[in-house]
DNA sequence: AGCACGCCGACT
DNA sequence: GTCGGCGTGCTC
């Protein structure tokens, strides 16, 4: 018995949850008796660990049966933390291949592609408190500074100053370990408390997501679907939606022919390519999301499951409903204001085969269904698909290698493809599929281009040109509705003295502070807030005020023009309450307004039937932010906002204002003719070896010392030069982000380019293992992000 | 990261 | 001589 045992004894790679890169290896476990045949890879277990054989968390890897290390020394699991069926091979293939393309250790790669559930109460908070009055301490103090206690008396003083103190500034800040507070607690200066910390219940949160389901259903008829002008209330959608099963239901309406040919076309290759991509680019309005739903359908239909990514923006109510009216509850849906334990949930059924559809931002690509068929991507040329923390990655890349590794389909769809994805479908990696026109049969909208410099040249000095207002009026007259859309990145509403230029900064952020109509200057990036200046802090003068064009200030000129107008503005401000978002759109749909103002926000995926006119105030201000995209964002958000025009059976108009109408993204963007603009800008991505032409590494830096941050950055700078010449990459700076300070952090970023995907990843390596190596770089935040 | 082990300076 | 701080090195 015992024999046999020893003979197919397997052993355990493990990974400790410590993120840290000198831990960032495998280590072998002996598995016990009883969990021998129950391991799978991707189980969380707990293992001892450290001479003090702690208990900590691991993620299971795989399975060997030869050990790789003496088998003496091995120690043995302790349990099993989630006894759920693993099996995720796969997903922790997707993680590793994250964790060496984007550049993280392997436990950042895997919480991100395994998500956990916590468990009981684990968030806890540790606490310092002073025990003795704060006289006594001071007394002691001078004892202890005598006795040259270096580390007891940095403590002390933090605890005379601020008598409970987190653990994390004790142990970060002051370096004080725990030998010395252990010590000072048995001596009653001090109490060590670990007070548990409840996250905000969840039941709150889910009632907060309901209620914005019911304003959903209210303004759900507005839709654009004949079908849903049927008399059925939201009571009767909701029941409609309720639970039958999907292959019980019928398409909602018949695809047009560009649709069907694109149906077919996928379909038809299902099992010949069966791990092929495509990119599906349909003009806005153009019907892609049917295409998504038979797509869905047909992988359904033959056992397999479905993962939809849509960007986080665009999860409005009426987009979900489409789908549970289709495919009904084998459909889960991942939103931002779901707790870890929730998603957690959500990815379980998947697991057990409740739900077939997962539909959610960035993450829901990692939900572990058993059999997936296929992914679409949905506005895929959206930033959110990039991810802000480490490991850096994008959604559409990753969700590229998911489909690879699982022989599913790739679909991604967009009316204005990021460089990327089209770039790929020229080299054959994608299949290009066309959808040029609009399914509802509305035409595109008429676009007129106002060159702002004339207009001021005839002496319009206001924000809407004559043009613009001469829309409006007829719009308005109409009984229409409009969207004036402000393509604005950060310089609206600063305060400059108009007689020494000076504005005013955030004392935290490198960012001038906008102005608000409540007496405010706001900082955007970090919430800080002052009442305005009445003179200039740099030189005394009175002259100093508002400059540019904030939403606020439209709105006010708007109200001026037309004093009967209803206006309603959507802004960062307008939307902070808990649904302002919803709120502000729904009011809208109802046609509670004939004019709404806003930012990017109100650009994205919503259709309102009655918008016949869109004004684009300023549409080259993004064209000026230093970024290489800055073109592609711009051509990209000026197609966006003329296609919400005409949605209806109406016509639609769009008047693009703009200081550089000669510009290809301006222009290409106005004769809304992508193509155009696709072949301008890779060749500008050509000759400067920006991607996707050539490969970038972005070496993201931050400090709050900004002496060490400079330095350190400096010193990494002249290492990646030096190491170019063996890597042939391009290295571009170091140089301060675009926002060079957010909240008294400091930040700088070095660039290097390299046609080779490999050469670029070998480089980044290189990079990251110096960084690992040289003290200089403690202190330092430091994420890589691949392009 | 976090914990034990061990060296060296201060004080009974 | 001993106490205990703080540096050093290792973790299957």
């Amino acid at each position: 018995m015992r024999q046999i045992n020893q003979l197919t004894e397997q052993y355990a790679d493990i990974i400790v949850d410590i993120s840290h890169s000198e831990l960032d290896k495998v280590f072998q476990y002996r598995i016990p008796e009883e969990l021998a045949g129950k391991l799978e890879p991707g189980n969380v277990v707990e293992v001892p660990f450290g001479r003090g054989n702690r208990l900590i968390r691991g993620y299971v890897l795989k399975l060997a049966d030869q050990p790789s290390f003496e088998t003496e020394k091995m120690k043995f699991i302790s349990r099993l933390v989630t006894d759920l069926v693993g099996g995720d091979t796969k997903l922790i293939s997707l993680a590793l291949w994250m964790r060496d393309f984007y550049g993280s250790t392997t436990v950042q790669a895997l919480r991100t592609v395994l998500p956990l559930r916590e468990r009981g109460a684990p968030k806890e908070k540790k606490k310092i408190i002073l025990k003795i009055p704060q006289d006594e301490a001071a007394g002691m103090l001078a004892e202890l500074k005598r006795k040259n206690q270096k580390a007891r008396v940095r403590l002390l003083e933090a605890l005379i100053d601020q008598p409970v103190l987190p653990w994390e500034i004790a142990s970060g800040a002051l370096k004080i370990t725990m030998p010395a507070v252990r010590a000072m607690e048995e001596k009653g200066i001090l109490d060590f408390e670990s007070e548990h910390v409840y996250r905000t219940p969840q039941l709150i949160q889910s009632l907060l997501w309901q209620e914005q389901e019911e304003a959903g259903f209210l303004h759900d008829s507005g839709g654009t679907e004949p079908k849903a002008a049927d008399p059925g209330s939201e009571r009767s959608i909701r029941e409609d939606a309720g639970f039958l099963p999907w292959d019980k239901r019928v398409p909602e309406r018949t695809l047009n022919e560009g649709q069907k040919a694109a149906v077919d076309f996928i379909c038809g290759r299902w099992e010949s390519e069966p791990d092929a991509k495509y990119l599906i680019h349909g003009v806005t309005g153009s019907g892609k999301t049917e295409v998504y739903m038979e797509l869905i359908a047909y992988a359904l239909a033959r056992g397999q499951q479905a993962i939809l990514l849509i960007p986080e923006i665009s999860l409005t109510y009426q987009n979900v409903m489409r789908f549970y009216r289709r495919f009904g509850d084998r459909i889960s849906i991942l939103h931002s204001r779901l707790t870890p334990n929730e998603r957690y949930d959500q990815f379980d059924r998947a697991r057990n085969g409740d739900i077939d559809i997962m539909i959610g931002p960035r993450s829901a690509l990692f939900t572990p269904f058993p059999n997936l068929g296929i992914i679409i991507v949905d506005e895929e040329h959206e930033t959110s698909y990039r991810s802000e923390s480490v490991p850096r990655y994008h959604a559409r890349e990753t969700a590229a290698k998911r489909a690879s590794l699982e022989q599913a389909k790739l679909v991604l769809g967009s009316a204005t493809p990021s460089l990327e994805a089209y770039y790929g479908a020229q080299k054959g990696e994608y299949h290009l599929i066309q959808l040029p026109v609009r399914a509802a049969g509305g035409r595109l909208p008429t676009v007129h281009v106002v060159d702002l410099r004339k207009e001021l040249r005839a002496g319009n000095r206001s924000i809407l040109s004559s043009l613009l207002q001469e829309k409006m009026e007829r719009c308005l007259a109409d009984g229409r509705q409009m969207m004036l859309f402000l393509n604005r990145r950060g310089y609206s509403g600063s305060v400059v003295c108009r007689a020494c230029g000076h504005s005013v900064k955030c004392p935290h952020c490198d960012v001038s502070l906008s102005l608000h109509k409540n007496g405010r200057m706001v900082c955007h990036y970090c919430g800080f807030w002052q009442m305005a200046v009445q003179e200039c802090p740099s030189c005394g003068s009175r002259y100093i005020g508002g400059f540019g064009a904030g939403t606020q200030q439209i709105e006010e000129v708007v109200a001026k023009a037309f004093p009967k107008a209803r206006i309603l503005r959507m802004d960062a401000d307008t939307t902070r309450g808990k649904d302002g978002h919803a709120a502000i759109l729904h009011s809208f749909s109802k046609k509670e307004a004939d004019i709404l103002i806003g930012t990017q926000m109100i650009v994205k995926g919503h259709d309102f039937p009655n918008v016949t006119l869109v004004g684009i105030l300023a549409a080259d201000l993004s064209l000026n932010i230093g970024d290489f995209r800055a073109a592609e964002r711009t051509c990209q958000l000026l197609m966006q906002a003329a296609g919400r025009a005409g949605r209806g059976t109406l016509a639609g108009e769009v008047v693009i204002q703009t200081y550089d109408p000669e510009h290809y993204a301006v222009a290409c963007a106005a004769a809304q003719e992508y193509e155009a603009f696709y072949q301008k800008e890779i060749e500008y991505r050509k000759i400067s070896g920006y991607p996707p032409a050539g490969g970038m590494l972005g070496i993201h830096c931050s400090c709050r010392d900004k002496e060490k941050l400079e330095k350190a950055v400096a010193y990494l700078g002249s290492f990646a030069r030096r190491a170019s010449a063996r890597y042939q990459t391009t290295i571009l700076g170091p140089t301060d982000e675009p926002v060079a300070r957010i909240n008294d952090v400091y930040r700088k970023v070095i660039y290097a380019k390299q046609n080779n995907a490999r050469q670029l990843t070998a480089f980044k390596n290189k990079m990251e293992q110096y960084i690992e190596m040289n003290e200089g770089y403690r202190d330092i935040l430091v994420q890589f992000e691949m392009n």
